[in-house]
DNA sequence: CGTTGAACCAATGCGTGATTGGTTATCGCG
DNA sequence: CGCGATAACCAATCACGCATTGGTTCAACG
């Protein structure tokens, strides 16, 4: 008996309907289904795929096939994305997005928020440990970002600053060091304060720049002095 | 032998700056701690007590003891954000994110994902109210995300649309009327698909933005044609 | 040439049992 | 009584194996 795949999507449409299946919930597996309506697997999924091009439908893998439209899988478990991203994706999207923030920092920080960002860079010099350090370092980074005055685009730094933090757990560093004196982040990061003070925009946006991408050359080859 | 908790302490203290563990590593569970240290089991909690009020450790039921300070489960509160955003500032930081995205897109988009990309912008112009068109607008705008490559940045953007979503849950559209043929969208979502498939970075990025930024002048004056 | 049936693959879900931090109870010893 | 050691138990979590499911390949058949 061989129904062409026009006709198995005729019945597949058929079979349907007289279901009546509601919104997302699950119709019965391509081996089943095949059975029931008595068309070989293949035509069968041929005529599945139709349906989902039209979205109608939509299949996963181990999951099986539901009825509606597919859900957009929001990735935002911090642990789940760490454990699919990796350390140059971070650093990529650090690149993208703070750079930005800063230039729009230059904008609209407060004079409070500036002093704050100079006392993080002060406490950051005389630190005892590369721990210490990192959190000042992470607390100025965010500074930053408050001073966009944007709420949307501070929460979506704060995941991204989680996922950094999860996901640079391999990197180990020997806590009993302290940054060296002339260690290139802090000149760095007192260009970009200074720029943001100046409210100058273009200038806050290149020095946030090159302090990550500093940041990104000593992550990639962390022996190179 | 009735070591006092405060020399458990102190042996604890030992044995940790032995290790010398890295961040975010797991050290011996309690009852096999307890033993190597020769102390009880509720003393050896009371000292661990005191280093997690210090938060030099963090621990939890079924997973274990952890080095390091407890993983911040800033779960990207869709909600809660929504409630301190608003339209423009999504608007702002979609101004922020995407043209980049679109320039990363064009560099490292597949040939199957372009073409998905067209099948959407060819379904949308076909739809028959503004909720189907969204649904492929979304999608596309999605796709042009995956084509980047970078997971962490796909899950930003995610959660930087639920949040739109939910912010402008409030205002609803006509869901009986369907986009017009000439809706301004259509030109300049092939602009940007084209200009992916070119691999013309810059001129990604370029129709990118003017997409966004009309939909910002439609969005902030929307009775305007 | 398309269809069929079967086998295989990778991702997912589920159940079972072990592990782990947290809690409670009991006994020993001063 | 007070303090600590020991044991047992609880709930959350993990690790592992096994079945299921969509996706793919391939040989056989008409």
């Amino acid at each position: 008996m061989s129904l062409g795949h026009d006709a198995a999507l005729t019945q597949l449409r058929a079979f349907l309907a007289s279901a009546g299946l509601p919104f997302n919930s699950r119709l019965p597996p391509e081996r089943e289904l095949s059975e029931t309506l008595g068309v070989a697997r293949p035509v069968l999924r041929k005529a599945l795929a139709v349906l989902e091009q039209e979205g109608q439908i939509w299949r996963h893998v181990g999951k099986g096939t539901f009825v509606g439209s597919r859900p957009l899988d929001t990735h935002a478990d911090i642990a789940a994305v760490a454990r699919r991203t990796n350390p140059a994706e971070v650093m990529r999207t650090r690149l993208l997005l703070e750079p930005e923030v800063a230039a729009q920092a230059a904008v609209g920080a407060t004079p409070a928020q500036i002093q704050e960002m100079r006392n993080c860079i002060e406490r950051s010099r005389s630190t005892e440990s590369w721990r210490q350090y990192e959190s000042w370092d992470n607390r100025l980074h965010r500074l930053v970002a408050e001073a966009t005055h944007n709420e949307l685009l501070l929460a979506l730094l704060d995941t991204l600053n989680a996922v950094r933090r999860t996901v640079t757990w391999g990197r180990l560093r020997p806590d009993r060091a302290s940054p060296p004196p002339d260690h290139h982040s802090f000149t760095e990061h007192e260009e970009i304060v200074a720029a943001i003070e100046d409210r100058d925009v273009q200038r806050a946006r290149d020095s946030m720049r090159r302090h990550l991408e500093q940041v990104e050359r000593k992550l990639l080859r962390p022996q190179s002095s």
